[in-house]
RNA sequence: GGGCGAGUGGCGGAAUUGGCAGACGCGCUAGACUUAGGAUCUAGUUCCUCACGGAGUGGGGGUUCGAGUCCCCCCUCGCCCA
């Protein structure tokens, strides 16, 4: 590392510096600073070094900051992906630079379907596919300079990380979390595969956008419901958007009510209904039960079979969501059967409906029309009765007539119906079970042999992991069945309990097991003998910092909650909740051609045009909008030509200072050359001052500056704390604009300095300049401290404390108003008292002239700030 | 329909507890240096006005000495749940 190797050391003497002067040598700005060169020699030595590689020790404190788990698609990274990696790059390097032992790991989220669906699309193999596609991101990342350590690096499609999640299956299983059972289940066509609740979106495969439909297969669950309540009420705990919490509160959907015994007439056993509104059962008119329900079959009378029998066909092809969607058409069949509404003693009649599901309650309701909308549009349609329980905020019928309408009244019908038996308080969730398993290919099989002597039988724990078999076709079927059930050789096996013969389990599990737990993982990402220790997990975790997008919101975060929690109450981790900050970035839009379809209405018709169409559409008729990067669009910026043509640093310095982290932002290559112009306006700077810089000669003579240079210090103080604290409250972009500001205050002491004369208040800028620069561009800082004659790596190097006495003011700028209207300003000594300011405020001859011999009513003075002349 | 969030120059965005609106950057204008400029430097850049001055943070009202910020009503957009 000497100063011959350095580009600063390189250029000449200081006059070559001068404004505009410094070009004239030839090439374009950009190569000024070379940092093609900058940015490979320093990646290289960081890797050399082993700079970014955590290991455990106790003489700092612990901080774990991780992503979230990417899928590694061929598409590759795009600019808009470090959107959320380039500020948790710079927040890590900065805690490291704070003195925490930090840990930053990546891994691949590379089994599940979107892998699966893009190798059938590419028709290749997902395996070679998937580590092809994680290497490509690694080389982007690496890029870009993001400092992870890749020493434990994972893959959860390799089978010395499915092993563990099959270990965690069967941790489940044994404790009673896993069963297999039937049900009516999300099934995507286009897929063909089931999905869980969590990955329909608005009745839609939240991978290829193919609408749900309903079947009923035996599928795996994991008991998610029996943690719903310390999942909800731990969300208390935690430092995460309150969007996403409510999200999740949402998704659990707690509610508490009453579980009502309504007599079905002709039949011993009464019928149970969950409402949370009991305190309406006197309007209960009739009652609804699920198409699903056992009870339809045994109730429906003969002359009503044919037409129930047709429209459970009917409800069967539409998914649950799509059943429960408001304003749909209400339809219905009257089962031929009534019930008595327990309160009343009325005959009331009990229909099935498709709007009531099986999942929720218990897949019956109590039908009030009076004062639930979607029971009274089933009843307008129907013309079924309407009995209102309340009319004009007063109760109108029942034991509480006479009272005010009151959400009191709730629990006070629930002790009513305790008190006489026919029903009592209970809470239901809108959480259900997990469904976890999947007919597909690319997944860790399920654990789990079928024999016909023993039953569901555990495969043990050491003949762990059940390898996925090699195969050459592995699309899905269409059956209901996964491709592995067509393998012989995997199917056929020997029961472990009695050796007899016994089939394998040929559903895998969805990839959102795998992403479960690999956050544990990477504490201890190489253990051989469990999926990781006590000890390490302990150490590290809970992640300090977890990053990503909004999207995951009731996918992903609650599952890793649940099995965080799961894995606490076997012991094998210390703590219930896995991440203890979560924070959102935001998207990043590219201007995209597209065309409308069809009417006027362009917002919904509107369709990206892909490039392949571009030249059949002339071009004064694309409309353009902003829409994500992907590459079927072609609208994709990658990092690599952005760091080509601006460098690395100046793509993360853009990504940071376009927009507050959380922000939508909109990519703009001019954006993008401004801060390429700021790192070699930075460059220029630190260049033109390197030549002769000691950094122990500043500090001798630091203390005597006065006047512009003692400003200068005031800044440079003043803009460590600022930096810092943005950098705390994940403000990048503001640090950012203080970083320019500080530049710009040291370009106009710089221009003012005679050649060849130093001043130490511009030299302690420059040395902090570097260092506070460090953990935005590092490549370039780390360069500038090279050229400084500084050793060691920034990511090692303390990071500055500011000199709070220094960074104080000692006169300030007051604004003087009458009536609120700024007439003047006057620079007053900081600690100056309200009754001096009162006194020059009034004799400011701005303030003199607008009064005009008016006597001032009131004078308001904030010390520091302003001071108010009331007339 | 319900919940949450947001509306600030040509653009992205700044503005402690209510205290100089428009920091910083992009773009643009003029000038300097130049064979050249997509480089660099200097000055300017919310609107109206020659100026003095006035208006101004989606619209309307309110609280206050003082409101982008707090309260009420309305409009628009985004996200989530239905």
């Amino acid at each position: 590392m000497t100063r011959e190797n350095s580009p600063i050391a390189k250029r000449p003497g200081p006059e070559a510096f001068a404004p505009g002067l410094f070009v004239s040598g030839g090439g374009d700005m950009l190569e000024r600073y070379e940092f093609q060169v900058i940015e490979r020699k320093w990646q290289q030595r960081w890797r050399e070094a082993r700079l970014f590689e955590a290991e455990l020790c106790h003489d700092r404190p612990k901080y774990y900051g991780l992503e979230f788990f990417p899928y590694p698609s061929g598409a590759g990274l795009s600019v808009g992906h470090f959107k959320n990696y380039v500020p948790t790059d710079a927040f890590l390097r900065y805690k490291a630079m704070c003195g925490f032992n930090v840990l930053h790991p990546m891994g691949w989220d590379a089994f599940g379907q979107p892998a699966e669906n893009e190798a059938i699309r590419l028709q290749r193999h997902p395996q070679p596919m998937v580590q092809e596609f994680a290497a490509n991101y690694r080389h982007q990342m690496d890029l870009i300079g993001l400092a992870y350590d890749w020493s434990r690096e994972v893959n959860s499609s390799d089978p010395s990380y499915y092993r563990w999640t099959q270990w965690i299956f069967l941790l489940l299983y044994r404790m009673g979390l896993a069963y297999r059972a039937q049900a009516p289940v999300n099934w995507c066509p286009q897929d063909r595969t089931v999905l869980a609740n969590e990955e329909v979106v608005n009745g839609r495969c939240w991978r290829c956008d193919t609408p749900i439909e309903q079947r009923q297969l035996p599928q795996w669950f994991f008991r998610i419901t029996a943690y719903a309540d310390r999942l909800l009420a731990d969300l208390e705990t935690l430092d995460w958007p309150e969007g996403i919490k409510a999200m999740q509160r949402n998704w659990i959907g707690r509610s508490e009510g009453a579980e009502i015994a309504f007599p079905v007439v002709g039949r011993s056993e009464p019928l149970r209904v969950f409402t949370t509104r009991p305190d309406t059962l006197w309007g209960a008119t009739f009652v609804v039960l699920a198409p699903e329900h056992p009870l339809v079959a045994e109730i429906t009378t003969d002359t009503q079979r044919r037409e129930v029998d047709a429209y459970i066909a009917h409800a069967r092809g539409h998914s649950e969501i799509d059943r429960l969607a408001e304003g749909r058409q209400k339809t219905g069949v009257w089962t031929g059967a009534s019930a008595v509404n327990p309160a009343t003693g009325d005959l009331i009649p009990i229909w099935i409906a498709d709007y009531v599901v099986m999942g929720y309650g218990t897949g019956a309701i109590m039908a009030v029309p009076a004062h639930d909308a979607r029971d009274a549009a089933f009843a307008e349609t129907y013309g079924l009765p309407m009995i209102p329980v309340y009319a004009d905020g007063m109760t109108v019928a029942g034991p509480f007539s006479g009272e005010p309408e009151a959400s009191a009244l709730v629990q006070q019908s629930i002790r009513w119906l305790d008190e006489r038996g026919l029903g009592r308080g209970v809470v239901t969730y809108k959480l259900r079970d997990w469904l976890i398993s999947r007919q597909r290919y690319w997944g860790a099989p399920i654990p789990i042999i079928h024999c016909p002597q023993c039953g569901e039988v555990p495969v043990p724990e050491d003949q762990l992991p059940v390898l996925l078999p090699e195969v050459e076709q592995y699309q899905p079927t269409g059956t209901g069945e996964s491709p592995l059930a067509g393998i012989p050789e995997f199917v056929e096996t020997t029961c472990p309990t009695c050796g007899g013969p016994a089939r394998r389990e040929t559903d895998t599990m969805g990839g959102f097991a795998c992403s479960s737990w690999y956050f544990l993982r990477f504490a201890d990402p190489h253990n051989t003998e469990a999926p990781f220790s006590r000890e390490a997990v302990d150490a590290w975790l809970p992640v300090d910092l977890y990053v990503g997008g909004a999207e995951h919101a009731v996918m992903h975060l609650l599952y890793a909650r649940f099995w965080t929690k799961v894995l606490y109450d076997a012991g094998l981790v210390g703590f219930t909740e896995p991440f203890t900050t979560l924070r959102n970035q935001g998207m990043m839009l590219t201007r995209t051609p597209g065309r409308t379809v069809g009417g006027e209405d362009a917002i919904e018709n509107w369709k990206v045009l892909r490039p392949e169409e571009r030249a059949t559409i002339p071009e004064e008729q694309w409309v353009w909008r902003w829409v994500k990067m992907s590459k079927s669009y072609g609208n994709v910026v990658t990092p690599d030509e952005m760091a080509a043509q601006y460098g690395a640093d100046a793509l993360r310095i853009y990504e940071l200072f376009v927009a507050p982290f959380e922000e939508t932002v909109l990519w703009s290559e001019e954006g993008i050359r401004g801060a390429a112009r700021f790192l070699a306006r930075v460059w220029r700077l630190v260049a033109r001052h390197a030549e002769g810089f000691d950094a122990t000669v500043w500090r001798t003579s630091i203390a005597q500056a006065q006047g512009d240079e003692m400003a200068l210090r005031r800044k440079t103080h003043q803009t460590i704390a600022k930096v810092t604290e943005d950098l705390e409250s994940f403000r990048f972009n503001t640090a950012l604009a203080a970083l320019m500001e500080w530049v710009n205050a040291m370009y106009e002491v710089s221009q003012r300095l005679p050649d060849r004369q130093r001043s130490a208040a511009l030299d302690e800028a420059i040395e902090h300049l570097v260092v506070l620069l460090s953990p935005f561009a590092p490549h370039i800082a780390d360069e500038m401290w090279e050229g400084l004659r500084q050793m060691g790596f920034l990511y090692r190097h303390p990071w500055p404390t500011p000199d709070a006495t220094v960074a104080s003011v000692e006169e300030v700028i007051l604004v003087i108003q009458v009536n609120g209207k700024v007439r003047d300003r006057l620079t007053v000594p900081a600690d100056a008292d309200e009754d001096t300011v009162r006194v020059l405020a009034l004799a400011s001859p701005k303030v003199q002239y607008s009064l005009a011999d008016r006597e001032p009513a009131k004078v308001i003075v904030v010390l520091g700030r302003v001071v108010n002349v009331v007339i």
